[in-house]
DNA sequence: ACACCATTTCCGGAATATGGAATTCTTTCT
DNA sequence: AGAAAGAATTCCATATTCCGGAAATGGTGT
């Protein structure tokens, strides 16, 4: 993961992943840098991309992302947006309830899951969640929530790779209790958490796609003080429901000349 | 371009576009036939794939685009979505003449345009417009409005690729006539276009990036029979604002963080 | 005009990609 | 169930491509 890819193909994947990400526009060295590989190598490779459209070249010395990059970008997106889909679903939660609420989709990569749409609380006092974030899977609600659903040796590969916890390098959760929260989400289809010691307390409910694999989960994330039990189970009613219709909208795969009725 | 390409890097890229644009489910054999490569190559690239998540294995003998392609291309698109900035200017449009508007982007691999966003007209007759669609550029006046712009070598390649015209195979306007166009299009900063014979009428204006290179058009299309003179230099002032509005927004690059704040 | 730094090209050795053929696995038909 | 058909996967000898240090080139600042 850490290690340097070999082979022309696993380096160029690597290297679209880091335009992705990376700034919008940067020059050789720089990313030679950040990709970790030598010079001429990322020059090659860098053409390589560049007569297929993947980068483009601005004024001097710098590259950018390529005009082809953007349209197979959005030709991806447009065809099956959980984001977008979402995004209304979470609108309605927060209506509800005046607290944050957000989608995570699992990323098989890192082996987390991602932020990857969230509408903030009205509130003044809240966490501070962003698009694009991170979340380790075996702490809180929102992790256990995709956890459960992953498949064993998955489970086996995440618990390997997390040891401290996201807030305070709070040590992991035993495997034994793991358990009986995932028993927990099996049954009754969402996962709630309460650290009173900094005040968080969240609820998170899967989301799946239509061969019933995980794909992520939505969650309603708040302070613990702020948050009754009674409260909970509602938000915890409406996030299942929410969820099942996510589902729903994740299942019908769409047809190619479908595009333009999924605005 | 046809011709298959080589090296393992260049499949690679030709097979993430096949990918992007291909259908939500594939096998190998079908997905070899349309990349035009060996089966046992395609199986090795497909490999390559998997592993870096931007393709997945679905029940049995299915491939399908991975989570990690869905991640990188929401990325792309959140940090750069021309489509999303473009709608609010597209609907003002619409409200205010009734008429289709749209977005369209160059993209210099197919040198075209593709439709990138589109509200259509309530009018129940009207020519029919999707997103991704792709438009030749040396007819109507959504092409000249962008081919005026590109370099001059760009818009040789451009013409040399393009012969028949679109609708019923007009043959191209010949050099003298687009180059009274494109200075026109210079000058005024718009295109305008009408063909009695077909009823089909459009204006359309440029949209640069930050460093005055052309990034594609906005157009309103209609049907001449009912696109007054008047109503035309209305459009054509309307068009040229929003364009420019646009060009604005493209101008300043957004910084890594700033992802909530486009939204 | 000069020096400096980043980019691009070069090239021989080494590793990797290539694709036809053999093998294994799935699905379908009887 | 069993067998045939079809698809996917693995194998392997060959040769193509990749690799990356070093040299050449090009651009930028003083």
């Amino acid at each position: 993961m850490t290690a340097p890819p070999s082979g022309s193909g696993e380096r160029l994947l690597h290297m679209i992943q880091l335009i992705a990400s990376g700034p919008d526009t940067f020059t050789l060295g720089e990313f030679a840098e950040r990709a970790q590989l030598p010079l001429s190598s990322v020059h090659r490779l860098l053409k390589t991309l560049e007569r297929a459209g993947f980068v483009e070249r601005g004024s001097g010395l710098s590259y950018r992302r390529g005009r082809e990059l953007h349209r197979i970008a959005s030709q991806i997106v447009s065809r099956f947006d959980l984001a977008r889909s979402a995004l209304p679903l979470l609108q309605d939660l927060v209506d509800r309830f005046h607290e944050t609420a957000l989608l995570c989709v699992y990323s098989p990569v890192s082996r987390r899951a991602v932020v990857a749409e969230v509408v903030i609380t009205p509130h003044p006092l809240r966490f501070n969640v962003e698009k694009g974030q991170e979340i380790a899977l075996p702490w809180g609600s929102m992790g256990p929530a995709v956890l459960a659903f992953l498949p064993k040796s998955e489970i086996e590969m995440v618990l390997r790779t997390e040891h401290a916890g996201p807030l305070t390098g709070m040590p992991r959760p035993t495997r034994d209790e793991l358990e009986v929260e995932f028993e927990h989400v099996r049954q009754h289809g969402f996962a709630s958490y309460r650290e009173p010691k900094f005040d968080a307390a969240g609820v998170a409910a899967p989301v799946f796609n239509g061969e019933n694999e995980i794909l992520g989960c939505l969650g309603v994330i708040t302070l613990s003080s702020r948050f009754s039990l009674t409260m909970e189970q509602e938000v915890a009613a409406a996030l299942r429901a929410a969820a099942e219709d996510l589902s729903q909208q994740a299942a019908v795969s769409p047809s190619p000349g479908a595009m333009l009725s999924r605005n």
